[in-house]
DNA sequence: CGGAATCCCATGTGATACTG
DNA sequence: CAGTATCACATGGGATTCCG
C-alpha cells in the first residue's frame, strides 16, 4: 500500500486488454445500472426489510411516482429485487431483495465503508 | 449468509434515518459520479500506470474529444486524478491517480469480482 | 498535442393528471 | 393502493470545427 503503481486489484486489470473495448468492462456496466439517481437508495432500503410500494415513496424524500416504478421495474429485471401482488382489495405490492440483490449490499458496503471514510477528501 | 435481513452489512444502515433525505446518502452521491460511461474504465487505466491524453484517447474505444477532457477535469477535481503539464513543444499532458484514487480501486476491485462472479445471474 | 467551442440528439427526471 | 400516460425540461454525450 505504499502508493505504487503495483498494488492495482489483479481483478481489475486482468480482463483488459488494449485497446480496451468499452464493452468488455462489466464492472462499468455494473455501476452505470447502479449509477442512477434512486436505484442505491433503494437496494439499501430493501436491504433492511421488505417494503410496499408506498412506503418506499414514503422513505425517499423527493423521489416521484414515475421514478419509483421504473426503479423498481429495472431492478426487478435485473434480479436483484423481487416484486409480490397480494391479492387483496385494495391491492397490496411487496418489493424485497433477491438473494443475488442481497449477495450485492456486500461489496457494496466496501465502498460505503471506504465514503465514509474519505468523503471529506473529495472535492465538494 | 441464510438470505434473511439480519446480515445487511451496518455500515449501510448506521446512517439513514427515516424518512432518507436523498442527500444524506453520499454512497450514491459516489455511485452518481462513477457510474457514468467512462469514469470507471479511465480510473481502471490510470491504475496500472500514469497515462498521457492520446494514450486514453487511443485506449478506450469510442470516447469523445469532448467527453475524456470532462471526466478528467471532474475526476481532477474530486481529487481522484492529478493533471501535470511538461512544457515542451509539442506540450505533453500526463494523467495520474492521486493516492485517494488508487485506494479507491481497493473497494473498487471488491465489485469487480462480484460482477465477475454473478455477472451470469443479472437479467440482460 | 491537447484541448475549447458549438451544435445537435438521446436519455434521465420531475410535475401533473388519470385509473383499475 | 399502486400504478400509467403525457408533457416538459435538464443533463449526458457525440460530431465537427477551430486554436495555442
Amino acid at each position: 500500500m505504499s502508493g505504487t503503481h503495483t498494488d492495482v486489484p489483479l481483478v481489475l486489470t486482468h480482463e483488459l486488454p488494449r485497446p480496451v473495448p468499452v464493452a468488455d468492462c462489466q464492472v462499468g456496466d455494473v455501476f452505470r445500472r447502479l449509477g442512477d439517481r434512486w436505484s442505491m437508495l433503494v437496494l439499501v432500503l430493501l436491504g433492511g426489510r421488505a417494503h410496499r410500494y408506498n412506503e418506499l415513496h414514503r422513505a425517499i424524500e423527493g423521489i416521484s411516482q414515475r421514478m419509483l416504478t421504473r426503479t423498481l421495474r429495472t431492478l426487478e429485471h435485473d434480479n436483484l429485487v423481487t416484486r409480490t401482488v397480494h391479492p387483496t382489495v385494495p391491492p397490496s405490492v411487496e418489493y424485497d431483495l433477491t438473494p443475488l440483490g442481497r449477495s450485492l449490499l456486500e461489496p457494496v458496503s466496501a465502498l460505503a465503508e471506504w465514503v465514509l471514510t474519505h468523503a471529506d477528501e473529495l472535492g465538494h
